[in-house]
DNA sequence: GAACTATACGGAACCGCGTTCCGCTTTGTC
DNA sequence: GACAAAGCGGAACGCGGTTCCGTATAGTTC
């Protein structure tokens, strides 16, 4: 995927990278993550051997998805906050973060399939969330518009439980839920 | 499996069936619940077509070695009562139910797999659990050997959480945290 | 116990999926 | 424009679930 090393990459080459990633999520999105790579590589214009190129097991294109997906989320962590005032762009990011939640239904299972390809993802997640979310939550408690007792991290946890869990329920429950947690960082601002 | 309907079963029939659940029980023991079912057939000295007359799906051959491991755990309950004391015969029911537990590993995985083949499967561990262990507990209290206060349900969820969680830890760790339960209920008996 | 039929058996065959292989095409360079 | 390296497509392979069907057998009837 990311090349370093002097061998440059062919324009083609990376035309497909783009695409097949491209086209994996949006499978993965309407037929699950056990969607068959044939349709993948059909939806990219591309051959299966061409899939096969850059990412060598099917699990690694997964995880390159996945990847990518939570750098764009975390990417809109500092956008949000240059266009809203703390406590907003908190709340906005939060549900941001909860229609990533919500796509990655299937891949909580196999993130505990034993697949060495899904080994680093855990530690990926943490390390761009955290950041992104601590940033997030420093401005808004130094805005005075958030209690500053609460860790990125456990609030990651909490969001992600809340909608992994109480999806079964309804559409907008999780966005619901996630407004309360919200609420609730509001509440206790010490003055 | 179980048939009532006039229908009589064939003697090498019902043979087989019992064969595939002992071979099966084996199989997904040592190489867990997605070994091949060409693997079951090898083992129980039959042929595929066999095996998806007896079970139409893989799902249902899974589901009834489960059925069939979680009577044959129940069905200890009352031997072990009649043949030691109401407190010990809860504490080495606990114990197998514990290894019972262990053995299912990998089912848990498949529970939420959506398969409707898996749906009663829940409701069954209830049903047969649920009143082995009631009965013991009930005992136990009369007998004054065990507080009155612990519901049997709780009690099969909180011992399950405590197998699957610690399992990775280390080998008896499940049946020491198992044993620090039991003198939990005994703590606080009234007298 | 021989004939007969419903029932059950075995395993070859089929299908979908991950993965590999390899002859052909494209890109970038001189 | 020619050449080699890099990349491409898709046929082909292996494996696992599932189906099909010709054959074998249990149970029954006389």
């Amino acid at each position: 995927m990311t090349e370093q090393p002097g061998r440059r990459v062919r324009a083609d080459a990376r035309r497909n990278t783009d695409a097949l990633l491209e086209a994996a999520a949006a499978v993965f999105a309407t037929s699950g993550v056990d969607a068959p790579v044939r349709e993948v590589a059909t939806k990219a214009g591309v051959g299966v051997g061409t899939v096969y190129r850059h990412f060598p097991k099917r699990s690694d294109l997964v995880a390159a998805v996945f990847r990518h997906s939570v750098d764009s989320c975390a990417d809109a962590a500092p956008v949000l906050a240059a266009e809203h005032g703390p406590g907003e762009a908190l709340a906005l990011w939060l549900q941001r973060y909860t229609s990533f939640i919500a796509t990655k239904r299937g891949l909580a299972a196999a993130l505990h399939s034993g697949d060495p390809a899904f080994d680093a993802l855990p530690a990926y997640f943490d390390g761009r969330f955290r950041p992104a979310l601590g940033a997030l939550l420093e401005s808004a408690v130094a805005a005075g518009e958030v209690r500053d007792d609460v860790e990125p991290g456990d609030l990651l946890r909490a969001v992600a439980n809340l909608c992994l869990a109480g999806s079964d329920v309804g559409p907008d429950h999780s966005r619901r839920m996630v407004d309360l947690l919200v609420d609730g960082l509001r509440y206790g601002v010490s003055p």
